[in-house]
RNA sequence: GCCCCUGUAGCUCAGUGGAUAGAGCAACGGUUUUCUAAACCGUUGGUCGCAGGUUCGAUCCCUGCCAGGGGUGCCA
């Protein structure tokens, strides 16, 4: 491969040599192969070279572009456009380029081949997992996503880490990694000091018969709300704090009475956080929260001071990072250990029993300081191979732009809520969508309730995972429950239009999917669509290298347009001969596998009717 | 104080060192004897916070400023 850049639409080229991407259909580095010799044989030098690959900005210039020939001007001292002619006419790719053409200031356009392209279809159509296939090597990815406190119910805050982290190990199976997934439950942590505190003093027997959850959670708030405000000059003589403080550190220190609520705490709480994950379709690989590094948290400490990393500081133990900056606790002055500890412990456990090239923790971005620290002693220490990436998400904000908080006991949507309205609307829209009123579409009665959660949910998820996720955003209900506009509805609308062409046609999907025909893209609907069908491969991959599931939700988008306007346009029962509408069928049927496809990389279900 | 992030259409947000900066929602107008109108088509809407700099080319990179937010030794 040459000294190029291949840009998927700004992602880090390097990651795809570096991660071993390289899948059969992988047509970027071809083309690079191509253009490297063309200027080769240009006698141009090719180092240095800032030149790009990529898709075009518009579909009326071609189907990719290279952008190399204008900064390799300037270094040659030659007008852009000639530079460009000569790569243009030593540039051949007979099999795969139809036209290359300069245009603008010195852009080559290229524009593949329809006979080309229809093959990779083909081999698109013919392959399970839809030409993606399985990266080579594998790398093995732990991915430490949800993390909630086990204390405290979930809410609309909590959606994120849970539905990002859950996509992005979707899509790195999908590209052939191995993934592990570990619910990193905070379930030791003062938080469940504080809640003993609670349980301990005003604990409401009633409720807690009733609604154990509910009670824990109602002592936190009420707790928390008797802790000093941050104002207030001097938190270490806060008298409830301390006393949490006190309760936290009998549970490290294995206080009888702790460990025992402890232990009947948990079960409530993990079967109460587990109703979530169901109606989320999410499942993890490992379950240890932070309890399960408990034991070898003196060992941390210990092999820390023995380095000479951690010292002691006014009675606590700390790593000093940098000059002017505080010190990262390892362990409070009162014994008890610290989440830092802890994500060291986890570390070393992940670095022995995995071996990972990566973990990723999908956290919100306030705690990059937390995790920048975190890093920095875990290198110093372990000096693991593995590489660590804080994947962080933006927040969600209230709506007066200021970020959600719970720690002082803000009142939020919760989840169950939130998916709660969003299935009712669903259902609302469904029902009314059912009316036999002869222009409905197909009544779906059989499980309208486990339909209305599958565009509920979808809905939901989409709605979060849609947005790129270093940004902020402010919660709004009507946008998280949308189901019109770019939104899963949308997608499991035209997955389900798409279906019941099949069924119409009487079409029997295994005899069709065997006797796979070649596919016509002779119109500019089939092309385009063809063409937004060929770049699946590409948005995957950009998604899994960036770890951005907004990348694949706005491919789908460009697909179901895509789609929209050849069902529009291109009768498919009703085609012209008997070829052309199998060809059309071969382009709908695979149509349906990619959204299907894309949609549960992103944890979202379709519908045969809606 | 120090560190970090953000600023793009009325609202919510994409996007990129390259061609005329895009969607959704909202507003307005149109499309249903034709494979599902949860759809489609069209119109309106922008000094990409401000000012410099680097570059053949900057909304994108750099610096400063303004505005908002976050973090910051005993919460996680």
């Amino acid at each position: 491969m040459g000294k190029f850049l291949i840009t998927l639409r700004g992602s880090l080229p390097s990651c795809l040599r570096e991660t071993g991407y390289s899948y059969p259909m992988q047509l970027l580095s071809k083309l690079a192969v191509g253009i490297t010799q063309a200027i080769n044989r240009c006698g141009f030098p090719n180092k240095d070279l800032e030149g790009q690959i990529r898709q075009v900005a518009d579909a009326k210039f071609g189907d990719y572009q290279f952008n190399g020939a204008m900064g390799l001007a300037k270094e040659l001292g030659l007008p852009p456009r000639e530079v460009a002619v000569r790569i243009a006419e030593h540039l051949s790719l007979p099999d795969i380029l139809a036209t290359v053409e300069v245009a603008g200031p010195g852009f080559l356009n290229l524009r593949l081949r329809n006979d080309w392209l229809s093959s990779q279809l083909q081999t698109m159509g013919a392959s399970d997992c839809l030409g993606v296939g399985r990266a080579n090597p594998p790398l093995t990815y732990v991915i430490d996503f949800s993390s909630p406190n086990v204390a405290k119910p979930m809410h609309v805050g909590h959606l994120r880490s849970t539905i990002i982290g859950d996509s992005i190990a979707r899509v790195l199976r999908f590209l052939g990694h191995k993934v592990i997934t570990d619910n990193h439950l905070g379930d030791w942590g003062t938080q469940f000091g504080i809640i003993l505190h609670g349980f301990k003093n005003q604990l409401n027997q009633e409720n807690f018969a009733k609604d154990p959850v509910g009670e824990l959670a109602r002592l936190y708030v009420e707790v928390r709300k008797q802790f000093k405000t941050e104002e207030s000059e001097d938190q270490t003589t806060d008298p409830v704090q301390e006393a949490c403080r006190n309760e936290t550190a009998k549970l490290h220190h294995g206080d009888e009475e702790n460990r025992r609520l402890w232990q009947q705490f948990m079960p409530l709480c993990l079967k109460e956080i587990q109703k979530v994950y169901d109606r989320l379709d999410i499942h993890f690989d490992h379950t240890h929260g932070e309890s399960h590094y408990q034991p070898f948290l003196h060992g941390v400490v210990e092999s820390l001071e023995k380095q000479g990393l951690a010292v002691e500081t006014d009675g606590a133990m700390g790593v000093f990072l940098k000059e002017g900056q505080p010190p990262a606790l390892v362990r409070k002055r009162d014994g008890a250990f610290t989440y830092m500890t802890t994500d060291l412990a986890t570390i070393q456990s992940r670095v022995q029993e995995n071996d990972p090239a990566h973990i990723l923790y999908v956290v919100d971005s306030r705690q990059a300081f937390h995790f920048q620290q975190l890093f920095e002693i875990a290198r110093t220490w372990l000096k693991p191979k593995a590489q660590l990436h804080h994947v962080s998400f933006g927040s969600v904000l209230g709506p007066d732009r200021r970020p959600i908080k719970t720690r002082s006991g803000d009142a939020v949507a919760s989840l169950d809520q939130l998916l709660d309205e969003a299935t009712r609307l669903a259902r609302e829209v469904n029902q009314s969508n059912s009316q036999p009123d002869g222009s409905s579409g197909e009544a779906p009665e059989e499980d309208a309730a486990g339909d209305a959660e599958v565009i509920g949910i979808g809905a939901v998820k989409y709605a979060d995972l849609s947005q790129n996720r270093t940004s902020d955003y402010v919660f709004n209900w009507e946008k998280m429950v949308a189901m019109d506009g770019n939104t899963a509805t949308y997608m499991q609308y035209a997955y389900a239009r798409n279906r019941s062409i099949f069924r119409k046609g009487g079409i029997d999907m295994e005899k069709f999917r065997i006797d796979l025909r070649s596919i016509s893209l002779e119109t500019a609907e089939e092309r385009q669509l063809g063409m937004q069908l060929f770049r699946f491969l590409e948005a995957v991959q950009h998604a899994g290298v960036d770890y951005r599931p907004n990348v694949l939700t706005s491919y789908l988008w460009d697909l179901a347009k895509a789609y929209s306007i050849f069902f529009q346009n291109c009768p498919v029962l009703k085609a012209e001969s008997e070829a052309l509408k199998m060809s059309r069928l071969g382009l709908c049927d695979l149509t349906a596998r990619v959204l299907k496809t894309t949609l549960d990389l992103l944890g979202i279900r379709v519908l045969e009717k809606m």
